[in-house]
RNA sequence: GGCGCGGUAGCUCAGUUGGUUAGAGCGAUCGACUCAUAAUCGAUAGGUCGGGAGUUCAAGUCUCCCCCACGCCA
């Protein structure tokens, strides 16, 4: 039994995601997890909200509350809608979590100590009314390239440039609105990541097998102009991990918190200890300590493309600094984006399908389905709803849920409701066995190798063997003629169900375990011998007729979503 | 402007280290079947592989130039 840890990215506290956050990590770490417990193996999957820094701390005050307020209940409701799409989290964390805190303040004393950590002097905009610093978004200003009004201090949102906010014309504070600001000096810390460039690169190479996409990220950032820079990681903020030298005061950076991109990868970690603490499992250092058990753990991290340099270069350079036995990570799958009918999702414009929404016009297999299906693996990937509409209504309402429809229906109407005894295989049997065997060794190599849309197709082909067979063998003519080769041709197209349902299981979880409970087994066993498989359900087992799995989208809803989802053109 | 990922049948996508008639699913057309959610199964038709030049006995697959889309950065 082999052991893996396995995270999803940590999706950002403000807000509901949409379906291209959604088929970006968390969704296919939950196919991957899935699959590793199905075959048996020792899995923890993790993921949390990134809960600190700016957006959050606006969010909040435009919502009129007090930012951990604010957090603690979006939380919930995101830790809801994941439940709502079935993703198995062996724990959904915080990354404000009183153990984040705890970690990340000893990641960056014992980082301090092996000097990997430079102080740097530098200037920031300071609100003498609002009595604090203002960075990035805290400040707004007259654009000095295009005249934008509402310039931000980071960025202009009109032309995009990018800005420093001592380039503003008439800046003022988006707080207080207050216009008495000055320039004042502070202090902060950078991780010298440059010093580990070496390290780094020689660790991006050993990994031969990682996706062109990821590897092809994390050496632009290692060559690219002066090559990897050192980066900032406090902040002048109150929302975050105050700086700390382990349990110790660090001298000089009183009132300064960590930026959220130190702290949301140290969650990974913080998190096992969530979940220990939270009572779900015990000796969390068993996943992440080489030296406490860790070293036979295959780790794997799920994310979107933008997130691959902190995954492949910050991240492993905060732990490759520590000269700790930390786990690193085996494997980054990293993903393209989804597109919406031919443009981006837009949470500004309302464009495109948010993950309550979805939910709220159809059950969770209905998406898992769909957008694993059409995983944008190797380049971006395209959602429109008339292929969604047709692709649904083929694959499952037809091809699987119609399967699991025609061969009750006709085990009930000529052998009633029991696996009915009799007869024995021929040719046709032994091929329908040999094709399955087959395409299963198939599924399993591409959901190994996490290849989501060839699993999915393979998994497909799995489900039309089922037809086939039945079209071709024709237990409702046999049946005229030769009941117990009938017989026999039904009990096994019976025990198909109760294989595809754990086949099927990673990808369509709720009506996988409809199938299992219509067969009314408790045998959900990976079919690794399909000629043993076959035989799981017995001559003589009774069985209930499901309701249909699967419903289809009619032309009428396409259209009325379609027109829905659309959002305000600009 | 620089860089990155792409541009393959109407649609969504596969195509290992260059090698016989370029593949799948959907959609379309035709046929079979009638157990089933007007479902299923089979067959057929569709591509000068973005454009051009080059290397080679041989290029979708390598090199160069150009065009288009998306993204990142300055």
């Amino acid at each position: 039994m082999a052991r893996h840890l396995i995270t999803s990215a940590i999706p950002y506290i403000n807000g509901i995601k949409h379906l291209g956050n959604l088929i970006g990590s968390q969704l296919p770490a939950d196919l991957y997890a899935r699959y590793q417990r199905a075959r048996g193996h020792e899995v923890l999957f993790l993921c949390a909200t990134d809960e600190h820094g700016t957006p959050a701390e606006l969010a909040a005050a435009k919502a009129g509350k007090p930012v951990a307020e604010y957090c603690a209940e979006m939380h919930d409701i995101q830790a809801q809608i994941a439940d709502g799409f079935r993703l198995s989290f062996d724990h959904f964390g915080r990354s404000s979590s009183p153990q984040n805190h705890k970690l990340t303040q000893a990641f960056a004393g014992r980082l301090a100590d092996v000097g990997l950590i430079k102080e740097v002097t530098e200037e920031q905009v300071y609100s003498v009314a609002d009595g604090r610093f203002l960075p990035d978004r805290y400040i707004e200003g007259t654009c000095p390239n295009c005249g934008f009004e509402s310039a931000r201090g980071d960025q202009c949102d009109n032309c995009t440039k990018q800005l420093d906010p001592t380039d503003l014309i008439n800046p003022h504070s988006t707080i207080s609105g207050a216009t008495d600001l000055e320039v004042r000096e502070t202090k902060h810390l950078y991780l010298r990541q440059s010093e580990l460039k070496n390290d780094l690169a020689a660790w991006i190479d050993s990994k031969k097998d990682w996706p062109i996409l990821t590897t092809s990220i994390a050496k632009k950032w290692l060559t690219d102009g002066d090559g990897l820079q050192d980066r900032g990681i406090t902040r002048d903020l109150d929302w975050g991990i105050p700086v700390k030298k382990g349990d110790a005061d660090w001298p000089g950076m009183e009132g300064k918190v960590f930026y959220v991109w130190f702290d949301a990868p140290i969650e990974y970690i913080a998190c096992a200890q969530e979940w220990e603490d939270a009572g779900k499992g015990t000796d969390w250092e068993r996943w992440w300590r080489t030296d406490k058990g860790a070293d036979d753990v295959r780790y794997t991290q799920f994310m979107g493309k933008d997130n691959v340099p902190f995954h492949t270069l910050s991240f492993p350079a905060t732990i490759m600094g520590t000269n700790e036995p930390w786990k690193l990570v085996d494997y980054i799958k990293s993903f393209n984006y989804l597109n919406y009918d031919g443009g981006q999702f837009s949470t500004s414009r309302g464009r495109g399908v948010f993950m309550d929404q979805a939910l709220e016009i159809l059950p969770p297999d209905y998406w898992r389905w769909w957008l694993l299906s059409h995983a944008p693996e190797s380049s971006d990937a395209e959602f429109t709803w008339e292929n969604f509409q047709t692709d649904v209504n083929k694959d499952l309402a037809d091809v699987l849920g119609n399967f699991v429809s025609r061969i009750t229906k006709f085990c009930r109407s000529k052998f009633g409701e029991i696996v009915p005894a009799g007869g024995s295989y021929g040719p046709a049997e032994e091929q329908l066995i040999a094709d399955l065997t087959t395409r299963l060794r198939a599924y399993e190599g591409f959901m190994d190798g996490i290849e989501v849309r060839k699993a999915a197709a393979e998994l497909r082909a799995i489900w039309v063997l089922g037809n086939e067979y039945l079209q071709a063998n024709a237990p409702w003519t046999t049946f005229k003629t030769d009941p117990e080769t009938a017989a026999m041709q039904v009990r096994l197209a019976l025990n198909l169900i109760r294989i595809y349902a754990v086949l099927s299981a990673p990808f369509i979880p709720d009506a996988a375990a409809e199938m299992i409970a219509a067969m009314q087994t408790q045998d959900k066993d990976w079919p690794t011998d399909i000629a043993v498989a076959v035989a799981a359900l017995p001559a003589g087992q009774s069985f209930t007729v499901p309701d249909n799995l699967f419903r289809k989208i009619t032309d009428e809803e396409r259209e009325e979503w379609e027109e829905r989802f659309a959002g305000t053109r600009d």
